[in-house]
DNA sequence: ACAGGAATGGACCAATTGGTCCAGTGTCCC
DNA sequence: GGGACACTGGACCAATTGGTCCATTCCTGT
């Protein structure tokens, strides 16, 4: 792990995708951001000229790019779509468990509440496109026809998602594990 | 439909039940849900007199028994488990169609983000238990044995969460439409 | 008719919100 | 050493936040 200090801009990402999380975009004032990443007001004006939104999206990005190596980190080893599915829930079961049962899905969280914004319903799309289509890579790497990874690819990305609401109401990793996966 | 005029406290619940679908709780400021109902604030805090917190709640509760309406018309006249679980996903994608295309659960919005909040956790819970426990009445009611009847309820409730993200973020009705259904 | 609680309207509040601005401080390259 | 520029610290801001309080009005049962 390398444990070199973080550059400011950094750990105000890495903060305000935690906090933004737990609690979601309009639940976290920027205030609190900044005191967590201990960093001054004025740098996050530097390093986000539009401020708590610039973060967010930032955060949603970063958040995004974790989620995806996790998802190739699962798949790559795997010998079947269903057994990456299966591992990849696994890890984020595990995941949750360690943030203490609170944590949605990254990019929700950023995203989702807040104003109706459209650069951020867009952007949210965009990551969670990017998601399946690593998903869809990976079902037809193990011999799934274009139209049958995309099939693939979208259901388990709603259980998926489905899964992570309801492990967090019932606030129970095990919800993640015991995935309804077809096949 | 009885068009009577709706009580303060009606009105304040329906139209807080509203915003907070749309932009979550703490998306949604009491001034924004007083005007929108046109309510003064006296009264939200005679009828609540918790304030916001109080009003979520009962806002939650509203929209959930409303749901449990939904639910119960598509599955009463259904041959089939499957075929309730088809006829209610279009009766939401129809909903969803109405809204704009920004609402998503009526429960996660109205009570998911803001505080880390045990009660308001613990009523999500509960809520949702009850969708899930309508959804294994109907099960059973089709013959399913009770083990099957959990399982079939509790993998239908995850994807329709999980559609609902995905619908919202790509303003798709559709996705409800076509979720993947076993069997 | 009238007592009394329910409901309303709205003035008022401290705290927090996201944001601006700028004088300083570092740090890098010439 | 000096110019340039990225970065930091924090004072300051108007607007909004959720909430309190209370005098008034409405509505009900007797």
């Amino acid at each position: 792990m390398t444990d070199r200090p973080l550059s400011t801009k950094e750990r105000l990402i890495r903060t305000a995708a935690e906090l933004f999380r737990r609690r979601g975009y309009s639940g976290v004032g920027v205030a609190e951001i900044l005191e967590a990443a201990n960093a001054p007001k004025g740098s996050l004006y530097h390093h986000f000229p539009n401020g708590k939104a610039d973060l967010a999206q930032a955060a949603a990005v970063w958040s995004s790019d974790g989620m995806l190596r996790i998802i190739a980190a699962s798949f790559e080893p795997a010998l079947s779509f269903e057994e990456g599915c299966r591992t990849l829930c696994y890890k984020l079961a595990k995941l949750f468990d360690i943030s203490g049962l609170w944590e949605t899905c990254p990019i929700a969280g950023a995203l989702t509440d807040g104003p109706e914004n459209t650069a951020f319903r867009e952007l949210s799309r965009h990551l969670f496109d990017g998601w399946i289509a690593e998903f869809e890579h990976h079902a037809m790497r193990f011999g799934a026809s274009p139209e049958e990874a995309r099939r693939k690819a979208e259901h388990f990305f709603i259980l998926m998602q489905g899964g992570w609401d309801l492990a967090r109401s019932r606030r129970d990793s095990d919800i993640m594990r015991r995935l309804p996966l077809p096949g």
